[in-house]
DNA sequence: TTAGTTTGTAACGCGCTGATACAAGCATTG
DNA sequence: CAATGCTTGTATCAGCGCGTTACAAACTAA
């Protein structure tokens, strides 16, 4: 078995694939350390470090190939595969997190949307279908879901990850408000923009 | 003036203020550094160390109130004030963080919202009408906006960044796929839920 | 009063990270 | 072909951030 990756490591791995990815679609076919640095905030030398631990994947003189680096990473991280997830709410934020290719583009396939408004259920979003909330285990079941997105009002939040729980998904992305308790196995990982701007806003002032 | 923090440090007070806001509305009013420690995955002696840097918030064998944590941590990162953002696409995703008070709890109000279709210029959203794009470099000036969030196709997103820097804008967050190009004094945050997702998928299939 | 909880703080050591340096390999130019 | 410049891959070293452990002091509750 490959050895663990250090915190550190897979967050800047997951950074940087990032930016390729987004280089690539912007018609790039190459990059280099400085480059990626650039958009990263991360040392080159650093950046030749994490990626000559596991293999020689740059040419000198010219750089990394995108393509071609995108796959090692993705290899590195074990993530290669089609990963399945199921989203729920199928307001403003639900129908504009199916309708963008970011999960698309990083291997996530949204397998079911869920509402539990009538008017909403049966809805035609992209190439998805709005389901009832209530065929959740079933969906799990058959799908084989390993994420759970909540795009829901905070005040629904906790019930939908008790049931996600119990349905056995493992990792669930939060949108709303909520302040969500599971499992210790479990993984919540909650979007905070205005904390992150928080953040930025801090170091401008300085 | 105050010493300058740490990025670590101003990462993990951001981190808190997340979960405190949060707690603060599940109609918490005091929170251990354990039960934080819980939410961040933060060591709880690492938590204090952070706090006690600056102060003595807590109180012995009962723990932080939650309303004077939020407003030391605010005054520690500086960023107590009111903030202006202006926010640019009134598709789903714009009129989602409109309708949200993710921004409002902490402090940024968004003044503006822009778009360039004729069919969304004039519309309400909440207590705003979406204005014309054009219009950019005035509201900036007129409101002091100090953020801009870009909620746009990729491939306006770049045209948008060069406006918001020619304007003075200096911290932009980016919602879109694009690859933004800034003069270095000026911040980008791009956020990226499935590279997210890939880091935590990393660890859950360890 | 006693027991239990939690903060505030010190001390220690590992290991990550930035900094620096340089040889090897590739591209480009003349 | 020769020369120049760029970039990777790699080594070394020092700094310090962070987890760990430990414990006294302060507060609550029984």
């Amino acid at each position: 078995m490959a050895e663990q990756l250090t915190l550190g490591v897979a967050a800047r791995l997951s950074r940087y694939l990032q930016v390729l990815t987004q280089a690539k679609r912007m018609g790039k076919t190459s990059i280099s350390s400085q480059a990626i640095s650039e958009y990263t905030n991360v040392n080159p030398t650093q950046i030749r470090r994490d990626l000559s631990g596991f293999g020689k994947f740059g040419k000198r003189g010219v750089g990394y190939d995108i393509d071609t680096l995108i796959g090692q990473i993705r290899k590195i991280l074990r993530t290669s595969g089609q990963h399945n997830i199921a989203l729920f709410g199928a307001g403003n934020l639900g129908q504009a997190i199916a309708g963008s290719g970011a999960f698309a583009d990083h291997g996530f396939r949204i397998c079911a949307m869920f509402d539990t408004d009538p008017d909403k259920v049966g809805m035609r979003i992209g190439d998805l279908t709005v389901r009832h909330y209530s065929e959740l285990p079933l969906v799990v079941e058959n799908d084989g879901i390993e994420v759970g997105v909540l795009a829901i009002p905070a005040g629904a939040a906790q019930q939908v990850a008790d049931d996600l729980v119990a349905s056995g998904v493992k990792i669930i992305f939060n949108y709303s408000d909520a302040l969500l308790s599971v499992p210790s196995d479990v993984t919540v990982h909650t979007s905070s923009p205005a904390v992150e701007l928080l953040y930025a806003l801090y170091f401008y002032l300085s």
